[in-house]
DNA sequence: TCCTTATTGATACATAGTATCAATAAGGAT
DNA sequence: ATCCTTATTGATACTATGTATCAATAAGGA
């Protein structure tokens, strides 16, 4: 499945004007959730990052992946799998499809949820300020190789 | 904010037919969510369940939960105040709207969901089998009230 | 009414996430 | 370069949410 790319420096740059101090731990989880092609839960985060720093704390792990959802660098999927797992976030790309074969993530253009969301106000009345979506099925690369 | 119906007959007929035996913690559960007009988690359906029946299981309820969740009776509600509420499924009628002032759920058509999926399954070459749209803002009702 | 078996309620356990607090380290002041 | 202030960390305990186990119960057909 083909994905788009992230830059770390970015993050750590998004974090610092955040006023929060940069520490190794920050890197880490940076990148560990910059790289992977499949949404994480912290738990595996702290899994992964015990690999290189075996002394990261648990609740650490916890607070940087609020932090993150905060600043809005990574994002919560939901459905499948629990709610606990997180993908970076794409500016402008946030309509999130995941296979349910291979576990991947997959954004897709965006402009159609928001021409849904302006449409849905126009016909309920209702203020719209924030939307979750989430495809699943299977992705083109798993359907080839059946 | 105006709501739809449900009939709680037709929730039993399905959970019978399903194999499921006929109990009072069934008939109380299916008239807590049947009636309520905002997301419920399965600890607040302990809650009120108890109300009426105080020897109500908090297993049982989390069992039932599960039943409704996977007859499809009842959907998972994602985003704001967590993942572990409920509401009632309308069929034809999956685009939720979450009032953030007051709580309340309302449906939306879902057609234009549709289009937006069968549009994507178009350009990503994703076999889309399911999906999961929440959107979040203030209702009419709320703004008026403003 | 009896009998079989799904369901229940109680309990213990598992998983996900949060609060607390002393120890550490970032980064500005000196 | 060193000190000082304070945010951050890691360890621990705790809360919340959900699941497994199992004897007791009750649904509904024989």
């Amino acid at each position: 499945m083909p994905g788009k790319t992230i830059n770390p420096e970015e993050w750590l740059t998004a974090l610092n004007e955040s006023g929060i101090r940069v520490t190794a731990v920050q890197e880490t989880l940076i990148d560990i959730f910059a790289h992977s092609g499949y949404p994480l839960s912290a738990e595996e985060a702290w899994e992964i990052a015990r690999q290189s720093r075996p002394q990261t704390g648990r609740a650490t792990v916890y607070r940087m992946v609020e932090k993150l959802e905060n600043l809005g660098l990574i994002r919560r999927v939901h459905g499948y799998q629990g709610c606990s797992h997180f993908v970076p976030t794409l500016p402008e790309l946030m309509m999130l499809f995941i296979c349910l074969s291979c576990g991947r993530a997959d954004y897709l253009d965006s402009q159609p949820l928001e021409d849904l969301i302006q449409h849905s106000e126009h016909t309920s009345g209702h203020h719209i300020t924030d939307s979750r979506l989430q495809l699943f099925g299977d992705c083109r690369a798993c359907q080839e190789n059946a």
